[in-house]
DNA sequence: CGAGGATGTTTACAGTGTCAACAGAGAAGG
DNA sequence: CCTTCTCTGTTGACACTGTAAACATCCTCG
């Protein structure tokens, strides 16, 4: 009770904020999600969300957390099944699964990187592309070792760090891909798309186990 | 000299808006690609690239087009070498080096799509999740029949469509997270996208061609 | 030379992110 | 109890955006 939960003016604003934000981008579109918006869909005056928010950007960044959270429970409850093989595939076909079902939050949190602050009166415009990480993180981090250790089991030691990378790129690749429907005119791309994780993710997989170059086979 | 070129009132402003807005798009990021921006580089007012474009997402489109020419022109450039799974990694490679080395255009080409008309007075807000393929369709579905074509080498027919799939995937995926800056933070992430896509490329292919389901190795 | 259409300009409006100055509520201390 | 101070939220303003409507200009065709 000390923290910060009961009444000062409004409640807890910000839990409000980020609520009817998530709200608003995923039943609206991002281009609907604007600071205004959040603050008079919460009731409170435009200028009400900078006591708790340094920009818009922190806004987003907040609701993009409650993605990565999402995010993370989905691919631990997707790790179940003892065979690695099939634990990729499902860990896969979740991955996508959220990327399909809440695209918007997807692109808010593994699209470009604070697409927020655009429109203001000083623009500093430009960042250099190198050191700007601010995604998933620790959040998401957690979901990269599950799917690391999955990998562990299936290549050599000295392909580990390429397999997760492309088991990462692969099932990444697919769901920007399907959200934003790039796959419609494609052959096999009429499939719903889980289905195509499962089939692309199974084909990959596959391969990894196959081609072992240590003399253990034939 | 009928169609277009010659001087009007200004000249052929189209293509100076497209031109500028490019330059705009590669050297100050997207989020200082404006209408106004692009009129006030070209030397026009604010309403006149509306006699050329019928709003702000036509515009991001032909400097889209631009894009989608470069790339598949690299696209198969990147497709002389005769032993095919050799081309489907320099294809690779080539679509991740595109990436990186235009980001911002790239992630216009192939990010979200129709992210331009945003904060006009009536929004209509959103639109359905299905039939929206504005992106690569004719120019860079080349640069698919090329990727096809070569993944058709190495693969089943019955796994073909899968297997074209996943390599788009593969590569569209690593070439977002490169150009997203999420790779920062990972093992092998620290190499050169370009490394990266070749070692990423050359394990899939190698898994590819190692698991035949037909009864020819061993 | 006059009509018409293509092209570009001015003005205006609604909406946005954000700064600055102000107002109310709840706690701290006399 | 009253004062003061610090959160919290409000109002007003500014610079900027995309875009509609009306007007001006210039080229071309008849």
């Amino acid at each position: 009770m000390s923290t910060e939960k009961a009444g000062y003016h409004h409640g807890n604003l910000r839990e409000t904020l980020v609520r009817t934000a998530l709200t608003l981008l995923e039943e609206s579109g991002v281009e609907a999600l604007s600071l205004r918006a959040a603050a008079r869909g919460a009731g409170v005056s435009a200028m009400a969300p900078y006591r708790h928010f340094a920009d818009k950007a922190a806004l987003l960044a907040a609701v993009a957390d409650q993605g990565y959270a999402d995010l993370r429970d989905r691919l631990a409850a997707a790790d179940t099944q003892a065979d690695p093989r099939q634990a990729l595939v499902e860990q896969g076909v979740a991955y996508v699964r959220f990327a399909c079902e809440r695209p918007a939050l997807f692109r808010l949190m593994l699209g470009a990187p604070s697409a927020g602050a655009a429109p203001g009166p000083k623009a500093p415009a430009h960042q250099p592309p190198g050191p700007q990480p601010p995604g998933p993180k620790k959040t998401a981090g957690s979901g990269y070792d599950i799917l690391s250790a999955r990998v562990a089991g299936l290549v050599a030691e000295d392909r580990r760090d390429t397999a997760v990378v492309a088991a990462w790129s692969l099932v990444h690749g697919l769901a920007c891909l399907a959200v934003d429907g790039r796959l419609h005119g494609m052959p096999g791309g009429m499939a719903a798309p889980e289905a195509l994780a499962r089939q692309v993710t199974s084909l990959f997989t596959a391969g990894l186990v196959a081609a072992r170059p240590p003399s253990v086979s034939a």
